[in-house]
DNA sequence: GCAATATTTAGACACTTGTCTAAATATAGC
DNA sequence: GCTATATTTAGACAAGTGTCTAAATATTGC
C-alpha cells in the first residue's frame, strides 16, 4: 500500500466523495461526474490521484471508463488508520 | 469531529509520525522534535495543524508544552475510514 | 528582575494543489 | 471514414503547504 499516495488522495472532500459513492458499486466517470458541480477535466484529475493511490481500478466499457473501489488497499487503510489509535483495553483489563 | 482537517492533518507524514509517537504516552514539544529533523518553529507549525483537527491536547509543564493524543476524535476517525470502506459480508453471508 | 530554556509567531520562499479552458484521444454507430 | 460521445492531457493560474530564519512570548531558578 503505497501510504503517502492513500492518505493525500483521502484529504480532498471530493474524492472522499467519490469513493462514497463507490461503495454502492462500479460507476462510469460520468455518472460519478454527474454528482459534482466541477468540470470533467478536473474530476478526471483526481480519478488520477485516486488511481495513483490504487484506491480504484478502472475497466474501459464500450465508450465510457468504469471506475470500482479497490477493496483490499481500503482494508489496509483500515489497518493503518487502527494502529493510528491507540490500543483499546477491553472491559476489565486494568493493567 | 471536523473531518476536514483530521484528514488534511493526516496528509503528511510528519504529522502521522508524531501521533505514532504520542501512542505511548504524552510528550513534550522539545521531546518529540529531537526525533524529526526539522526547525522547532517548523514542528510548531505540525503541531497546530494537530491542535486544529483537534487530534492532539496540550497542557503546560513548567517549562514545557505538553502533547498528548486525543483519543475520541482518534475513534470518530477510525469510525469514518471503516465508513469508507465497502462492508464486510460475513463467511456464508452469500446474499 | 535577569539570563537561560522552551515554544510559538511573523514573514518569506519554493513547491504543490485544485481548478479552469482548450485541445487531444478513444470508441461507437451510422 | 465521419460525427458524436466520453474521457484524458496540456498548460495556466490562484491559493495552499512545508520549510526556514529571526523575533516574540512564557516560565524557571538564581
Amino acid at each position: 500500500m503505497k501510504q503517502q499516495e492513500v492518505f493525500r488522495a483521502l484529504a480532498d472532500p471530493t474524492r472522499r466523495a467519490i469513493l462514497k459513492r463507490l461503495q454502492k458499486g462500479a460507476l462510469s466517470a460520468g455518472e460519478i461526474g454527474a454528482a459534482f458541480d466541477i468540470t470533467g477535466a478536473s474530476l478526471s484529475h483526481h480519478f488520477a490521484v485516486l488511481k495513483q493511490a490504487d484506491l480504484v481500478r478502472t475497466e474501459r466499457r464500450g465508450r465510457s471508463i468504469v471506475y470500482s473501489l479497490n477493496t483490499s488497499v481500503m482494508e489496509d487503510l483500515t489497518r493503518v488508520v487502527l494502529d493510528l489509535v491507540p490500543a483499546r483495553r477491553p472491559r476489565g483489563d486494568d493493567r
